[in-house]
DNA sequence: TTGTAGGCGTTATCAG
DNA sequence: CTGATAACGCCTACAA
């Protein structure tokens, strides 16, 4: 009920009271270096003693500029997503933008939809991590070639050359694989997500060439693809592999989740972690160091991509020129733990 | 740059290309009941066509209701938090607002500074839980006084008579303290945070009752408090208690972490869980299925909390009377696992 | 150093 | 059923 509002002050109750024109109020607050020190002090003072907020509604109107950074995420509530969003507020936040959040839940309806009002809303710029299902990206190319700077994070367009800051999964997911090897495991899994999300067909790809690069065939029944890679759904796998009749004597998962159901199903089989079977996770969420044995894993930075993704966007936004610089991309780390230590 | 941008179509552009009023469009596109069959499609065919997107912030400052709900929160990154906000943002979407988010990071100056800025964007309703250093509330006050509606959750105000939603935390402690009890634990400790905050007083209330209504001492060298409650918090603690002359039999834990901690710390000093020490938590965090043994603890239905935050927070916003019923209490339940189930 | 005036895009009011 | 007009609160040429 806007009726049962208090009236707000505004720059026009301070110039009348004042006796100076709104335009000087104006100037004052934000000080103009045309405006007299006196005046300046003697509009500050009664500003705060008025309690004058700015309206910055009006003035996002008026300059066509919202301080507002939009982010749209599959999940907030799952512990890599809201470091991520984390990491943008607290940037956002030092510099003076508002974040307004939204999640598509995986969904592609949802992701598009959102995407719109995110754009309605005059967003100063947008952070974006695909939904599982997307495969198009006409919604996000509408928004970035209207002149509001896209910036995608972790799950990033695997056609479109958007902003994007990530991590190197190729590399780190050849790194995690060459760690099970040096262990002393010759059959390796693999547990991934839909192979359309760019993020895991890489790290497949350096499951791949750390196999190759030690001579080791690579074994398509051992590649597990699955949509969510619950905890459940992790445990499903690793039982369904340690009942086959090979069964793999490392598994690398793409997330912690799942491989932490491969620990719970080898507990439960009977399967001696690492001796019989070596584990290792991705992205070193705290969970690692609760269960046991303790599970190794790759770091993923998920607050620092937060930061330098809304950081990216502001350069996006206010800069002259084109930014060249699209893809920025983090440092991750090996984390041996227990899960995978064999002693030697 | 702004210059870069495109220029946007206005309800202006399509009122001078089909030959009608400004004031025309914007009564078509609402489906005003005033306007012709005809004219209503014509003007939404044109839209969708020239790519209309209704300028929100224009919207807002002639009709001076803003459709975002500003969230206000120690930290984005925590399973409850982040759970909590995800029912906000489900709920709000659904009903066609924005969710704009900051953090105080639990420090006193950050939530006055963020209230003061979310104030300034004009936001509908502001959903509220507070900073650990939080004591005085006249920044929310001010907010609330003017007319924009403030809802608490989970860590409310002590003195302040908001709007609150939450859970019976002394029946909840006092469930938990009971389930230590009737497993037959005798001398039990309490992990608490600052009991400036009401929700860790109310447990401690809980618990004490437990206690006296079952005839047992309470020591108050079994009373600990804790500024975080962190995992590394709970394993300090408990090695303290386990290591002094009278140990206890039992602890009830007002965070998961903390409890997780401590069975970590009991398995290092090789106390058995529950056989020695039964272990109970709050939250029913994913971790306590992870933990091993699996850790009792009290469900604090995080999501259902956000929506009904959210709902009240429109009610009021909405409502033509004043909304009396202030108190939103959700139910909670006791899951017992074997950290605490001693076979009998 | 300060004031004047017009407009950002939308909607409410009042006429027709 | 539709149109003209004025405001919402702020900013910024341009004028003084």
């Amino acid at each position: 009920m806007s009726n049962k509002r208090k009236k707000q002050v505004t720059i026009y109750d301070l110039a009348t009271e004042l006796n100076v024109a709104p335009s000087t109020v104006s100037r004052a607050l934000k000080d103009h270096y045309s405006i007299g020190k006196a005046t300046i002090t003697a509009v500050k003072e009664l500003a705060r003693k008025r309690g004058y907020r700015t309206n910055i509604l009006a003035s996002s109107l008026r300059t066509r500029e919202s301080n507002t950074i939009g982010v749209l995420v599959p999940w907030i509530n799952r512990p890599f997503i809201s470091s991520l969003i984390h990491g943008v507020e607290a940037a956002a936040r030092e510099s003076g933008y508002n974040v307004i959040i939204s999640q598509s839940q995986d969904s592609y309806d949802h992701e598009v939809a959102n995407a719109k009002t995110l754009f309605s809303s005059r967003i100063h710029a947008l952070v974006v991590s695909l939904a599982m299902q997307t495969t198009d990206y006409e919604h996000l190319e509408e928004i970035s070639s209207s002149g509001t700077p896209v910036i995608f994070v972790d799950r990033v367009p695997s056609t479109l050359d958007g902003h994007r800051v990530v991590i190197d999964n190729v590399r780190s997911a050849r790194l995690a694989t060459q760690h099970l090897i040096d262990q002393g495991c010759r059959r390796i899994a693999l547990f991934k997500g839909a192979s359309h999300q760019i993020i895991y067909h890489e790290r497949e790809c350096g499951y791949r060439e750390a196999l190759q690069a030690n001579d080791l065939r690579v074994d398509d029944e051992l590649i597990l693809t699955s949509d969510h890679l619950t905890l459940e759904e992790g445990n499903r796998l690793a039982r369904q592999l340690l009942q086959s009749p090979h069964p793999p004597d490392g598994i690398f998962s793409t997330n912690d989740n799942a491989a932490v159901g491969a620990i719970k199903c080898a507990r439960e089989l009977g399967v001696a972690v690492p001796e019989q079977l070596a584990i290792i996770g991705f992205n070193n969420d705290p969970v690692c160091e609760i269960i046991d044995p303790p599970l190794s894993s790759v770091t993923h930075p998920a607050v620092e991509m937060g930061r330098m993704a809304l950081q990216q966007a502001l350069r996006v936004a206010n800069a002259k020129m084109p930014v060249t610089e699209r893809r920025i991309e983090l440092e991750t780390q090996l984390v041996p733990r227990a899960s995978s230590l064999r002693r030697r």
